[in-house]
DNA sequence: TTACATTGTTCAGATTCCTGAACAATGATG
DNA sequence: CATCATTGTTCAGGAATCTGAACAATGTAA
C-alpha cells in the first residue's frame, strides 16, 4: 500500500513490537507510557484495520499469530534503525540529552550506582534515566534497554563492552562466627563450615582456591596450588544483600565481592567483616571485572557516551575501603 | 536511546519523511489525513524533544537542515520497509484491502480509467483509491504513490512494468478542416499546415513518419521510407483533452493516441475525426503502449495485482474503435 | 482443590489533541 | 512595482483518545 497510509498506523506497529518483546500488555503499556486499556485497544484496532489477527489473546497471557510474529520480524530492524537515526540526530544538538533505560545488579546499584547516577543527572538535566535493578542477564536488545552494568568475567562478545574497574571477590566472616566456629587455616576445612551462597541459575555450591608458589618448592613462585571446595551451608539467596546481612549477622562463611563489603569502620572499632584464608584467591562465582555493555550500534548516543564516562571515573579507582579493611587483619 | 522511548515520537518521525518528501506542510497534512495546522505544531515539539533544528522555514516553503536531511535518509528505507512488511500482512486477509494511490495521465484517466476503476471498487469494498491525474511524470517512491499508468515506450527499468495494452498513435484532423484546408499527400506538406503539437518539457515539434517499402523496389517490402518534418501550428498544450476538443474544431492537424479518440458517429452521421496520410505510420511523442509501473519492491500487496489485473483485463481488446471509425477512410 | 494474585478487557469521565478559520509573510504574475 | 494567491503559524472550540477503576478469566501456590 501506499507508505503515506502509515501515518495513523506507524505508532500501532511500534506498539506490537514492543508487545513482541514483552508479552504482555500491562508491561507493554508501562514501558510505553500509556494506560493497558490503550495499548490493548490500539491493537485491536490494528487487527480490525488490517483484518488479520496478530495476537492470540488468551485472558492472561499473550502470544503472537503466525502473521504477527512474521510482521515483528520484518518490522523490528527498521524500528531499531529509526531508534538510531532519531538518537543520532539528538546528538548533533549541543548538550547531550534523551532517555537512557540502564539495568544492573540489584547490589551494585545500590550500593554504588545510585549515587553517581545522582550526580551525572544533577551535570546532564536533559538526560532522563529508567534504572531497572536485577540479577538476572537481561537481553539487551529485546528487552529495549540502552545499558547494562555487569559484573562478569566474561562480557559477551555481540556486545560493546567498556571495563568500568576491577574488582576482587573475597572470603569473608564476622569475627563473631570465627570465634564462635573457629577459623579455618586450608580451604578444605570449609566442608565443616556454614558456606553462605549466592544462588544464580544452576551454577552454585563449588569454590575454587589457588595459593600462589609459597617458595618452598624448586620452582619458587611458579608453582600454583589448586583446590576445589564443595561447600554447603544453611542459605543460599539470589541476592547478595541479603547474603551481606547474613555474614554481617554471623550466619556463615562467605563470598563476597569487594563492592559489597560494609564500609570500614570509622578508624575505631573492629570490622565488621573479616577476611577469611587471606593466604588464597578464589576463583569464584563472581567476575573480576565490572563492565557497562551495550548492544552493538552504528554508533553510540552521546547522552550514554557521557554516562560511561562518568562512570568509569566514579570506578576508576575500584573499591579500596577493602583492602583498607582487611590488609591490617 | 531507548527504542522504546520512540513511543510518541514514531508518527512524528514518519511525518517528517512525508515532508520531506513534499517540501510542503499542507501537502504533507492532506496526504497524511490532518490538518496543517497539527503537521506544523508536530514537527516543531520533534524539534523541540531533539533539540536540533530539523526544518528550515520560511513562511512561504520548506527545507530541511543538514541534521534533517541526515536523520530523513537514515529512516526512509526503515519506513519503506515498515510499508512493506504491514502490507504483507495485510494480504493474508482473505479479501484484498487497503489503499492504494495511483497516478495516470489526466485523457487517459478521465476516458478510461475512471470507468474501470468504478467496477474494480464495487468488486472490492475494502479497497480505496486515491487517482491523482496528471501529465507530469512522478517520482514515484518519492512521492508516496502505488501505481502509476504511464503512456510511454520506455518504461523505467527500475520499475516494475505490466503492459496494459497496445496502442497507436495516428494522425488525425476533423473533415471541416481537411475540407478547408487540403488533405495532405505527403508528410513534407504538413509544414504548410496548422499542426497541433503536444507539449511535454522541452520535446516538441517534430514528428517522424515512416512508410513500409511500396514493393517498387527490388527488395521489395524490406524497404522502409523515413521521413521527419518539423512542424508547427497554432496551438501547442500539455492537455491531451485540450488539444483533441482543438481538433474536433477543426483548429488543425494533430498526433492522437488512439484511446483519446472521440467514440465512433454510432454507426450513421460522418466520424468526427478521419486519418490524415494513412500511408504513413508516425513514430510520434506518444509511446506505443500503456503500462502500469511500480517502484521495485520485496512483493506487490494483493490489492494492487488485483487492480493490475483488472486493468488488464479492461484495456485487453486495446482501443478497437479507432480502427473501426478509421479504416473505412 | 481452593484461594490469591495478576492479567486483559470494558466503560464513563477527563484530558489531550486536532480542527478550521483568521492572520502575516512571501513568491509569483502582470 | 503592485496585486494576488498560497504558504506556514496562531488560537479557541470541539472531537477523538486516554485514563483509572471495576470486572472476568486464568496461572500459581498452598
Amino acid at each position: 500500500m501506499s507508505s503515506d497510509q502509515l501515518a495513523p498506523l506507524v505508532a500501532d506497529l511500534h506498539l506490537l513490537t514492543v508487545l513482541a518483546a514483552t508479552r504482555s500488555f500491562t508491561e507493554t503499556a508501562r514501558r510505553l507510557g500509556l494506560s493497558k486499556a490503550s495499548a490493548s485497544m490500539r491493537i485491536s484496532e490494528l487487527e480490525r484495520n488490517a483484518g488479520v489477527l496478530l495476537v492470540r489473546r488468551t485472558t492472561r497471557s499473550v502470544g503472537l499469530t503466525e502473521a504477527g510474529q512474521q510482521l515483528v520480524n520484518d518490522m523490528q530492524p527498521a524500528f531499531r534503525r529509526i531508534s538510531e537515526s532519531y538518537s543520532a540526530a539528538c546528538d548533533l544538538a549541543g548538550t547531550p540529552r534523551g532517555l537512557i533505560r540502564l539495568t544492573a545488579p540489584v547490589a551494585l546499584g545500590r550500593q554504588h550506582l545510585a549515587s553517581s547516577i545522582a550526580t551525572f543527572l544533577q551535570q546532564f538535566p536533559d538526560i532522563h534515566i529508567e534504572l531497572e535493578l536485577t540479577d538476572r542477564f537481561i537481553n539487551l536488545a529485546n528487552e529495549g534497554f540502552d545499558l547494562a552494568i555487569r559484573h562478569t568475567n566474561a562480557p559477551p562478545e555481540t556486545h560493546v563492552a567498556w571495563v568500568l574497574c576491577e574488582t576482587r571477590s573475597q572470603l569473608v566472616a564476622s569475627p563473631q562466627y570465627l570465634a564462635r566456629r573457629g577459623t579455618p587455616a586450608h580451604p578444605s576445612e570449609l566442608t565443616a563450615h556454614d558456606c553462605l551462597l549466592y544462588l544464580r541459575d544452576s551454577h552454585a555450591g563449588s569454590w575454587t582456591f589457588a595459593r600462589p608458589g609459597t617458595g618452598k618448592g624448586k620452582k619458587a613462585g611458579a608453582e600454583v596450588e589448586r583446590v576445589g571446595v564443595t561447600v554447603a551451608g544453611s542459605l543460599k539467596a539470589n541476592n547478595s544483600e541479603v547474603l551481606r546481612d547474613a555474614l554481617l549477622a554471623g550466619l556463615g562463611i562467605g563470598l563476597l565481592p569487594d563492592f559489597s563489603l560494609p564500609p570500614a569502620a570509622d578508624g575505631r572499632g573492629a570490622a565488621p567483616l573479616v577476611q577469611v584464608l587471606p593466604d588464597w584467591q578464589v576463583q569464584g562465582f563472581f567476575g573480576e571485572r565490572i563492565y557497562a555493555l551495550r548492544p552493538w550500534s552504528a554508533q553510540v548516543p552521546k547522552a550514554v557516551q557521557c554516562l560511561v564516562e562518568h562512570l568509569r571515573q566514579s570506578f576508576a579507582g575500584g573499591f579500596p575501603a577493602f583492602l583498607k579493611n582487611l590488609s591490617p587483619q
